[in-house]
DNA sequence: TTGAAAGCGGTACCAC
DNA sequence: GTGGTACCGCTTTCAA
């Protein structure tokens, strides 16, 4: 690894001044055909690799963009673990977001530095990739309000996540309250479930906001709500109609599950999920749940990022995109 | 967006000269604790958060590795576009891989860059991520040898691919040939085959290893070895025993279409993957395939950089990884 | 069209 | 323990 070539390398090998190198890869045309070519020359015998770090502190941007997510997708330990061990991290619902996220930041000549989400001080971490970033997108957010505010006043910040208000933040949100509401009056008006259990923590807004809205509607058709989420996965085939997951990735791993243990899905018990991965469409039975527009929600947040750079001044932007109850197998459709 | 505060700032507010406001956070432990604390008190008022960039121009790295892919798991347009819509991008092999790689890196302090991997102008994308970056890690690697060479010149560079071959590269690869013999060998031996295909493009050094491993082992069994991967999605039910896929992927994809024209697997034809995706356990019949150890490649990939980056000196490093054929339902087992 | 030179925001060596 | 200061590599006026 030899030291690597800068620019007064090349230029003293093209013999111009580091100004023409420069100007030869920021602005073609400003510089003489032949001396174009002698620069390039140099610089392809050289190796030269320009330095994003000196190119980003003179001109004040990285052409980057932050993600820090953290999904909830692990599970708490326990038997979970070790029934489905395989299961664990894959399929997530931060993949298709990140997905659409990286496709219209590239688009656009943005880079993505993708940040670790479950640090152990997510807030130093947080702090750190905002220092290399132009923009920056939670997913969703966990940080403290000062940290929030000491990043989001730098840099544009967008929260993919329910209920974030800050003045600096913007934010981008599915309808969860409608979606869950959907469902489970599905449940209710279409299969006649007289009873449900909520499945997995809730330790985000909008996991918080989807149990709500299942303990909500529930009560709204007479039937008994329990007063919290199951504790863990169910052990036993507990007396329930339905199991609402308040994830697809929950709802698969307790599909299999399930099926390990002979219970039939929809036949013994309803199972539902929340997102719409594309690994319910894999699975068997085919997994009824609530779409969310990932890809979408991605471009989005870059285009809020994108919108901010263009105009600081501009307000901050709040958008929340609508989700689809999409019926199938699993409770007993189709 | 206000002007951020820089060294100068806080050192200004502080009352002390930039060199301590650098050492409170370098080397706390060389700055008076009242001084310290005067420091961090500025620091936070102010919202200070430190230019990447700076930093990265004054020590000469930037604490970040690169990752650019290119899984090959966009198929081919036509109707597969059509008939699984949903399932065209996910699940992907590179995410497994990516999530042992970023576990790695950030445990060790390192934040994770990802570039497009599927531009039209890799090379460029190669390069501008490597100006960024203290090492570089391809999935696979599809960059031309100049590229490659300028780039591995500057910083270590891992590439997860069969038959990567530079003195400066280094290289994770996986069995393929063993994997695909010893699928291929099941399906004649406990399966009795007597035909099969093989589905998937073959654009990769990997994927070419893989048909290559089917051609010859079938011949060895004295079957008639196809001379080309099917050309596309089989249309119809052609009259093959197996279709040996290329990917985990391709094989969950091509599962949907028979199951939707009513073909059934594996009673009417077997189907086999390849890599060991979790999704593979989702679906059903669950999937039989060779299971790469994604994880293991993403440390290892991290490790390798790291290795480079402690020892430039040290010589390039070539890892071949072990598969494991995985023997589940689609091919008539259990 | 090209060159000289002043930053950009940190780091770290060398004095004090 | 703290401050002064010379870089790090590139961009970008301003002159020539």
């Amino acid at each position: 690894m030899a030291k690597s070539p800068t620019v007064y390398d090349v230029a003293q090998a093209a013999g111009v001044s580091i100004a023409t190198v420069s100007f030869t890869f920021s602005r073609p045309s400003r510089v003489k055909p032949a001396t174009r070519a002698a620069v390039l020359a140099a610089a392809q015998a050289l190796g030269y690799v320009p330095s994003a770090s000196a190119r980003g502190l003179a001109v004040g941007h990285t052409k980057s963009f932050g993600l820090i997510f953290w999904d909830g997708s692990t599970p708490p330990a326990g038997r979970f673990d070790q029934v489905n061990a395989g299961l664990r991290h894959f399929p997530r619902w931060v993949h298709e977001v990140q997905y659409g996220i990286e496709r219209a930041a590239w688009s656009q000549g943005y880079a993505i530095m993708v940040g670790d989400g479950d640090a152990s001080d997510v807030d130093t971490t947080a702090v750190d990739i905002a220092g290399r970033v132009d923009g920056l997108v939670l997913l969703p957010h966990m940080l403290t309000p000062e940290t929030l505010m000491r990043v989001a006043e730098r840099i544009p910040v967008v929260s993919v996540t329910e209920g974030a208000d800050h003045p600096h933040l913007n934010s981008i949100t599915v309808d969860n309250r409608q979606g869950m509401t959907d469902l489970v009056r599905h449940l209710v008006e279409a299969h006649g479930i007289r009873s449900a259990e909520f499945v997995g923590a809730t330790g985000t807004p909008d996991y918080r906001a989807r149990f709500a809205a299942f303990r909500d509607t529930l009560e709204e058709a007479g039937i008994p709500a329990p007063a919290a989420p199951a504790a863990a996965f169910p052990t036993s085939h507990d007396r329930t109609d339905a199991y609402v997951c308040r994830t697809d990735a929950d709802a698969l791993a307790l599909l299999e599950q399930l099926q390990a243990r002979g219970v039939r899905v929809p036949e013994d018990v309803i199972v539902t999920g929340f997102d719409g991965l594309a690994a319910g469409l894999i699975a068997r039975p085919t997994l009824t749940s609530v779409r969310q527009p990932m890809h979408d929600l991605g471009v989005a947040a870059v285009e809020l990022l994108l919108n901010r750079i263009a105009d600081p001044e501009s307000p901050t932007e709040h958008r929340r995109f609508p989700v689809e109850l999409t019926v199938r197998q699993s409770c007993g459709c189709r």
